[in-house]
DNA sequence: TGAAGAATTAACCAAATGGTTAAAATATTT
DNA sequence: AAATATTTTAACCATTTGGTTAATTCTTCA
């Protein structure tokens, strides 16, 4: 028996061609099928199967389910995150420019893994509070240089004053929704995958554009 | 053993405070649970005891939980698209007081049933089409009268051209992305769930103000 | 090399779950 | 009121599922 925290020590010593090892391989696996389909539509067995390894290693190596996927959901919600940070306290850059970033941030991002946010918002229903203080979530926006340049922008007037809250929700929701929402884009304007990407493509550019003029607007 | 198709007929004679049926109480129950909990962590039993009936029963009116619930999918499906489409199809209100009865529509609803969304946005991720066929959804939204102003105001020069998809995600994600993503903004801002429905409310007034300024920019 | 520790496997287990059935209770019809 | 049909119930069943265990294979290193 092996304990989660002793794991670590074989990577140090690495040479070449690292081939994953059964943790690794567990983990990529559980967190492509959690991804897929959500914790309760799981199996275990789903993710030894995608993994290639027999389904005891499972709890050997995660003693269970739940732990396996409070792990994976970690590690996701730290993905969509984490760039966010950068770029939202980042003092060289304008806050236009920090629109600009985040929508190519979570364009790319999300075009590579279109699951990750309809995957964080269902089970956030069931304890957002615990990760996003895990993962510090609310002092990387609401502390962060780009609140202070819009409340700043806010009392030279250049901008409507609203709370930030707003423009986090129009920021996200014209980026992070159509992702969100594919299935049914698709359905119901008959896109195929790569229209669809290109468009968001095209968002890259356009959102930028959108959120300077809802700034100013009331 | 009766069929589904025969349930219609004692509907018909009611006189007055019509109490619920057994087949009334599941579905009741049945959409409750599943709106909250999705179809995979739905237990059959929990549906029994939400309707206060005997589990047995749950089959012997719907044949199976996939039945049951398909039912219960289709029928918020409709629901999330029949306003919509009378507001869309209305040729005597303009593009702009379209997207304010969208908005107000839509708000509406979702604060009564803030769960509707991530609903169908994740069960939709196993089948869209069929669903979006059995409503006619595309028909309603593509073929609506609010397409043709748009097509005409766009030949017109008055907005920009563009495709109406991106118009589609921009009302929608202004309005519908935050109740997907309120257990994450409630914990990244703080805000108790009356705060969060009257930042909702100020939004009715927001959004068409926004989206109107959109249609203009590039 | 061989003993100790770690990783892997097949077989197994108990609980949960969707669904069935036969009998009992209730309504309806004649 | 008797006969018939419908609804409800409790007990059951088979499968699935998360998890465990004891034995086996593989590594490590003294």
């Amino acid at each position: 028996m092996v304990k989660l925290e002793q794991m670590a020590k074989k990577e140090l010593k690495m040479t070449a061609v690292p081939d994953p090892s059964t943790e690794e391989k567990i983990m990529a696996a559980a967190r492509t099928v959690f991804l897929e389909k959500g914790f309760a539509a799981t199996r275990t067995r789903d993710i030894a199967e995608a993994a290639g390894i027999n389904h005891a290693l499972l709890n050997y190596y995660f003693r269970s389910k739940e732990k396996l996927f409070q792990i994976i959901m970690l590690n996701t919600v730290k993905q969509f995150f984490s760039s966010l940070s950068v770029v939202f306290n980042n003092p060289e850059t304008s806050l236009e420019k920090k629109v600009e970033e985040v929508a190519n941030y979570y364009i790319n991002l999300l075009t590579a893994h279109p699951d990750i946010p309809l995957f964080i918002m269902t089970e956030m229903k069931k304890g957002a509070k615990d990760l996003m203080n895990q993962v510090g979530a609310k002092e990387i926006v609401m502390k962060s240089v780009f609140i202070k340049q819009y409340q700043q922008a806010v009392k030279e007037g250049k901008i409507q004053k609203l709370p930030p809250v707003h423009f986090l929700m129009n920021v996200l929701g014209l980026t992070v929704f159509p992702f969100i929402a594919s299935p049914m884009i698709k359905g119901l304007v008959d896109l195929s995958d790569t229209e669809f990407t290109s468009l968001m493509q095209e968002r890259k550019k356009l959102i930028p554009i959108w959120v300077k003029m809802i700034l100013k607007a009331t």
